[in-house]
DNA sequence: TAGATTGTTAATCGATTAACAATC
DNA sequence: TAGATTGTTAATCGATTAACAATC
């Protein structure tokens, strides 16, 4: 995959969607304009790194005020095109695959599992919100025709490839893998990889190293 | 939080547990020893990164062989604290708190929730893998007795801020947060967040900028 | 107007990548 | 030995941070 095409910083991609869940409680709370002052107080980050990040979205703000919260809003909306459901397909309904199903929040970002699958005859047949589990093998006919552009691994490790062989093959090609896996795709499809361990190692090794720095007290500094 | 505590960077932090979940694989088909040229073609990684990623274990690699996988598995192990398990605390048995009471991979990464909470009169007194639901106002109480370190944070947005605090008072000293809000800790404690729109974000943008530059077509290059 | 804030350009910092000597 | 691979130092790249003019 080609770099050049995405000339967003990932970094950025990542810290709009935290811009847009604390504007969306700024809103609630009757505010009309905040600046990014505000904004980075709230948040911890750096001021002009949230009005380089911003200007991604092509808002512009006011000297002086900063930005309408509303339009900053509608901006974020537009930016990742939230405004329009995309359909998506989810494989393996263990029980993270069912969390994933049953989190209403996605709602909000245009994203809308519409067909579950698996493998275990157990599992095939039912319906967990609304979501019918169908079996695997239908999934490469069905995406197809249904045109769905993107799939959601929540399998064991060991079939992840396989998955993602057969969504790549039914024309998906954008695949959220929650699985701990390396996933192998050709040119020309997007993979994103939610890796929990990942997240669990990075906090339990910050937290040993405060430790062993002897910054550990008994009372913490407020 | 000052950063010169932490002097690993956080990008290796993050590459190692896919290391240890890749070696497991190699380990299972019978391997002895790996380069780094082998694990950088599987995991799409340049070699000299891996070495330099490896390096912070304290593993030594032989020239012309390789890593031994085991003992670089077990260097994996000793350099996380995988073998020492970690007793943590969830607050927030909603459909995200089951889905990682019920996880049992987070045991290979010394990591096991003991005791669950919520306000929910519903959930409170219920068991979930063997788990315990306790009321919330137990929390500090409790942790600051069972000397808990880690705490987990599944509820909704808006309570986030209080439980942290909570957990802060009860010793806690590690949050690990999945809500969507921005928590603000004091001096001595790491908080690393979970952000599931984050990651959606960044996907469905690559896919509408694959789409946008024509690269897109209905057979993929393979 | 004065001052706070935006938007942008320059400087810094840190991670990745390249180069290459050391080693088995 | 020859050659593949490690380990380390240097160069590059990109993101963050600092500086400052423009603006309301």
């Amino acid at each position: 995959m080609d770099k050049q095409v995405f000339n967003i910083p990932e970094p950025t991609l990542k810290r709009l969607p935290l811009y847009y869940q604390y504007l969306k409680t700024v809103l609630a709370a009757g505010r009309e304009a905040i600046s990014c002052t505000h904004i980075g107080n709230d948040l911890n980050l750096d001021p002009p790194q949230i009005r380089k990040d911003l200007a991604f979205t092509g808002i512009r703000g006011m000297p002086k005020v900063g930005y309408q919260v509303d339009t900053l809003l509608r901006c974020l909306e537009d930016f990742f095109g939230w405004n329009r459901i995309d359909e998506a397909f989810l494989v393996g309904v263990g029980n993270l695959g069912k969390a994933l199903l049953q989190y209403e929040g996605f709602a909000h970002y245009g994203f809308k599992i519409v067909a579950a699958f698996d493998v275990d005859s157990q599992i095939v047949g039912k319906t967990f919100c609304n979501v019918r589990v169908l079996p695997l093998e239908k999934l490469p006919n069905l995406s197809a025709r249904m045109k769905i552009r993107i799939g959601v691994i929540a399998t064991p490790q060991n079939v992840a490839q396989q998955v993602a062989d057969m969504m790549i093959d039914g024309g998906i090609r954008g695949i959220w893998n929650f699985a701990p896996a390396a996933i192998k795709v050709p040119d020309g499809v997007v993979i994103q990889n939610e890796n929990l361990a990942a997240g669990l190692a990075v906090l339990s090794k910050k937290l040993q190293l405060l430790v062993q720095s002897g910054k550990f007290r008994q009372e913490v500094v407020k």
